[in-house]
DNA sequence: AGCGTTTCTGCAATCGTTTGCAGTCTATCG
DNA sequence: CGATAGACTGCAAACGATTGCAGAAACGCT
């Protein structure tokens, strides 16, 4: 169907071989042939056959992205940021998705080496540990954002202790004392690693822990509200809330729209990692950025650097890339003791706007 | 470095024939051979090469999907149906984002075919069509979303006629005389037949177009936002913006917040597409539904159908998949020739409440 | 027992490349 | 001028599977 190599030798009157060395640019041809063979092959439209090369190489050309989902922000922007880096080098972006689903992921990663990948960028589910070490072997693997802790695989992480801890140091700058937290399961690097940063802030400011503002769930809206309706029927809720897990925003949202709160005025409210449409909501969002697309440079840039320097261990196990606070609307100062409510007079107006559309 | 089909076959004592013939269950073998090599191939873990079957017949077993990226929530829905579908069927699907780029386009494109794809969704720029039509000849593929008016390509796309008259014709019944059509380009499909239901429903009603509310542009926020200055910087300004371009959207929600503009009080705001977040915004946004779901199960269905029952030409050419209006909280009934401001007394309230968050 | 089928198996070629090895040719040097 | 190194080139064997063809074994039939 195509052209193949051999066309190209033949219109040359050379053997495939020497048509395979001028084309592939190892020194080992005449000047005058190698150009030849070029322009013959452009002329006939010569594309070599990345399997063919591939069973002969072990190389296919692709690297894998696997990630839990697309809905995620942070997952879109990284998807992005590797396509284009990898497009660069000539490779192609294998894009999977395992839905945070340890059975998928694994049966994801078989095929995957199956197709003989040259790299994985993986954002681990945390439960395939010894299947991601042995695969390491054949193929260099770079985590992303989450720690599989079963292994030792060079990883790339936001600085999540950095961020919770930034996050609730504003909050509390801005005078809140009760800030509740919702966070992601304790199981994963993640989770724990923002509620550390949380209570560190907390620990600075001289409050007492409260674990009744804690809590940790699933990365699911339905998780979000859930946590937000049992942190505002405590009998004295929160003035803040940290929504230090991505997915469950979206439920927090609902539950404050069902009860008419206002934000930010009956309650402050502060997320991680950055939406679109945040900017946009009304009360914009301010949140803590985790700096997506930096941790996706990272991490082909390590992924490459294996690709070439070879797949060993060299010293560096960890990466950190920093998270920043991006200030909005949706957090405001509250005076010393006086509960959240009676602040000024705009509370109402905004409770009004917020009735005509809670029917949802 | 992994077993491979000889591995089995020395193990078991047969050739390696027979052994390829036993594991990819031609009956060509007998029945006992059949299990005892099945059974030695999974007690070595035999995972045959999908690389070296490939060379042989010409099959990767990889799907591409191209679409123009992934911040649009329905190329997200349709990535993650496409990905499960054809999972189940044991294809790797390979997620490429064209960035709605004829050149990256094209580039991907015979990256794609290199790679021997065996099937191929895509969402098309417009400006390929020669190199897509020559493609088809060797790789079924199928277009989504969009047309690519130069090939004859079999094509699942929206009923965007019958979406952007449904949706204006719901505005109209709510009273709207005066709607703005924020619309995509003109050279794309959805673009015209957005416009052309938008047209039918006006001329059903009776209503006289007035060009100076329809404005067609880029796929871009910054589209949304010019055009929406544009219609409320007229002399007489529409009483509801159709958003018919879905990037647009953000940009028209900028504007309106920029200005203080009351939704629904001020102006009725209904857009195309649904976003994760509508639902929760407020006011929660009515739209236009496109049914990307159903889409991408049609386009898989129809893929998957020219992929084993050959890539022939068999009548029907184009699919529609039909609209929906999902109606929230962003439109609202006008009184009859009263101009909107003056409707409910609420308006200042909620104006204020907009000034609060205004200054992003 | 002899013969024709049917059923199973193995040999070897093939897919399009890459690559070790050996051979050819030219140029250089003594 | 002959030897020899050096620069190119071609042959053929891989890579790991699939598949046409032909031979072998087993079976049924007369």
């Amino acid at each position: 169907m195509s052209v193949t190599l051999k066309d190209v030798a033949q219109a040359a009157r050379v053997s495939v071989s020497t048509a395979s060395r001028a084309l592939t640019g190892t020194g080992l041809t005449s000047e005058r042939t190698q150009q030849r063979l070029v322009r013959i092959a452009r002329e006939l439209g010569y594309r070599p056959n990345p399997i063919a090369r591939g069973l002969k190489t072990g190389q296919s050309r692709l690297v894998a992205l696997l990630v839990h989902n697309l809905t995620n922000a942070s997952f879109q922007v990284m998807a992005e940021v590797v396509q284009a880096r990898l497009k660069a080098l000539g490779y192609q972006m294998l894009l999977c998705i395992g839905g945070d689903d340890p059975q998928q992921e694994s049966d994801t990663l078989t095929t995957l080496v199956d197709h003989r990948i040259d790299g994985l960028i993986v954002v681990p589910t945390g439960k395939n540990g010894p299947q991601l070490k042995a695969l390491s072997k054949d193929v260099p693997i770079v985590c992303l954002v989450r720690r599989d802790d079963a292994t030792d695989l060079e990883t790339v992480l936001a600085d999540d202790p950095q961020g919770a801890y930034l996050g609730t140091r504003h909050l509390i700058e801005l005078g809140h004392k009760r800030i509740g937290l919702i966070v992601g399961r304790q199981d994963t690097t993640s989770g724990r690693e923002r509620l550390s940063g949380y209570v560190r802030a907390l620990r600075e400011a001289g409050i007492a822990r409260d674990d009744t503002l804690i809590h940790a769930g699933h990365f699911e809206p339905e998780t979000g509200a859930t946590c937000a309706r049992k942190l505002l029927d405590l009998p004295r809720p929160p003035s803040a809330i940290f929504v230090a897990n991505h997915e469950a925003t979206l439920g927090v949202l609902r539950v404050t729209a069902e009860r008419n709160i206002a934000i930010p005025d009956d309650l402050s409210l502060l997320c991680y990692e950055d939406m679109p449409w945040f900017e946009w909501h009304r009360p914009a969002i301010s949140i803590v950025d985790n700096g997506a697309r930096d941790l996706a440079n990272l991490a082909v840039d390590r992924l490459l650097h294996r690709m070439d320097k070879g797949n060993g261990n060299d010293g560096v196990r960890e990466y950190r890339v920093g998270a920043r606070l991006i200030k909005r609307d949706s957090c405001r100062q509250i005076d010393a003791q006086v509960p959240a409510k009676s602040a000024k007079s705009k509370s109402s107006s905004s409770k009004s706007s917020a009735a005509k559309s809670a029917k949802v």
